[in-house]
DNA sequence: CACGGAATAT
DNA sequence: ATATTCCGTG
């Protein structure tokens, strides 16, 4: 039965209208449909935390890129417990699936450090636009900080894909757009790691961030794509965008209509008016109310333009197509925005680089299949509660109408993911430097040109990439 | 506190 | 698959 957990409810107070709000980027969650992950995963989780201020008192970036302290552990325990709808979650539970994840390379254990664990950071790259671009981009192919050139990344498969798990199925998770053909063959829906060689064999990893500050550097250790940086408080969201209360910490208002920010709201990565540094809120006092009351407060949000639409930078053979080898078709008109990607194969080179020996361990199984993908949460609730005990109870309700969807068909088109949730530029886009810069477009109407979606698709690629660390 | 095996649950 | 639960070992 249904604990009433805050997964389910929580509707989000949010309008149908896709809102900036917070948050993470899509692929910060599954769908439900995905295996194994019909919830958030424990690591968006901790993600989630992190980037809420209110929170701070209970986790926070700390010490080393990437790395961050749990605080206050009952308290972090609780409130998965309470996402999860697990009453009796407490911190060696939870540190217990934590350590899972070492495996999976998604974090690891600062030693000597209590509660303190690290996100593989140095492997995640995030791409929420064109992915191509960030492919060809010469900042990451080449003289990127991340494989200093040469060394051979060993960007592990399974840390790479962990963080793309499979794309939803055709069936029905597909909820919002689903295009019911979206049904793609076997492996169509899915967004193939290998579509991204880039994210795969000579990626550009890097195993630390250069010049890597403290805790909250003014600007990003190097410059991640969009400004990306972890540090910030507002690394995973929307700068300005309002922070939501900490019930915002549940699903629903995660998942924009992937229809509506493509369509409007997009933000231009490449606006000129993006203030360097300014992470704004240098310091968050701290927060220390752990009950997570209301947070929002503090929130300053750093006041960068948003990014608008990269859609109309001329990419050259940047285009997507040539990143990645093949053609990437624009669904139909009627559909919004679904652009099917071709798988493109990549030579047996995406292959992790040297795999830590000391990894081998029950050697988890590499899953040759790598059906990477982006995934997106699903608020579905915690339906049964084995734990007799409902301790938690909330107001049902919820909306899938704000879920965002990726969809991925190589031979049907598929739809990627809004940039919903880009990441403001803290530093000025690498590419800012490369490439030309058109006037950001206007906020695009949502019943816009199918032209302009075709131009715009790829920006609708947000993949997190964690590359080996 | 941290680690990881094992069984079990979703 | 991804946890959740237990639990023994350091």
């Amino acid at each position: 039965m249904d604990c009433n957990c805050v997964s389910d409810l929580l509707l989000p107070p949010v309008p149908a209208l896709w809102t900036p709000g917070f948050a993470f980027p899509d692929w910060a969650y599954k769908p439900e449909s995905s295996p194994g992950s019909r919830q958030i995963q424990l690591w968006h989780f901790i993600l989630e935390l992190l980037q809420k201020e209110e929170y701070q008192g209970v986790i926070a970036w700390q010490g080393d890129y990437g790395e961050f302290v749990i605080k206050d552990p009952d308290e972090v325990a609780r409130l998965w417990g309470i996402r999860k709808c697990k009453p009796h979650m407490n911190y060696d539970k939870l540190s217990r699936a934590l350590r899972y994840y070492y495996n999976k390379r998604i974090l690891h254990k600062t030693k000597g450090k209590r509660f303190t664990y690290k996100f593989n950071f140095s492997k995640v790259v995030l791409v929420n636009y064109p992915i191509l671009d960030m492919a060809n981009c010469p900042f990451f192919l080449t003289q990127n900080h991340f494989n200093g050139g040469s060394a051979a990344p060993d960007c592990s498969p399974e840390a790479i894909q962990s963080l793309f798990p499979r794309l939803p199925d055709s069936g029905r998770g597909t909820s919002l757009f689903d295009r019911g053909t979206a049904a793609a063959g076997p492996e169509g829906d899915k967004l193939r790691l290998d579509a991204y060689p880039f994210l795969s064999s000579g990626a550009p990893c890097y195993s630390k961030p250069p010049s890597l500050l403290g805790p909250y550097p003014r600007n990003p250790p190097f410059d991640y794509p969009w400004g990306f940086n972890p540090y910030l408080p507002g690394a995973f969201s929307l700068n300005n965008c309002p922070k939501l209360p900490p019930g915002s910490l549940y699903p629903s208002q995660f998942y924009p209509n992937p229809l509506q920010s493509s369509l409007s709201q997009l933000p231009h990565p490449f606006s000129s008016v993006l203030p360097p540094g300014e992470t704004g809120a240098g310091e968050r006092g701290t927060v220390g109310q752990t009950g997570g009351a209301n947070g929002t407060a503090g929130g300053q949000p750093i006041r960068l333009s948003l990014p608008t639409y990269p859609g109309s930078l001329s990419m050259g053979r940047t285009d997507i197509g040539a990143a990645l080898g093949d053609r990437v078709q624009v669904s139909p008109p009627g559909t919004g925005l679904s652009l099917g990607i071709g798988a493109v194969s990549l030579g047996p080179g995406t292959g992790a680089g040297p795999q830590s020996p000391t990894e081998r361990r029950g050697e988890v199984k590499q899953d040759p299949e790598l059906d990477s993908d982006l995934e997106i949460t699903d608020l579905s609730d915690c339906s049964s509660d084995n734990e007799n005990e409902h301790e938690y109870s909330l107001v049902k309700g919820s909306s899938l109408a704000n879920q965002s969807q990726l969809l991925l068909d190589g031979k049907k088109g598929s739809m990627l993911p809004p940039i919903t949730s880009l990441p403001p530029p803290s530093s000025p886009h690498p590419l800012k430097t490369l490439l030309p810069i058109s006037p950001p477009p206007p906020a695009l109407p949502p019943s816009l040109s199918p032209s302009t979606a075709l131009h715009d698709r790829h920006r609708e690629t947000e993949t997190l990439k964690m590359l080996h660390s």
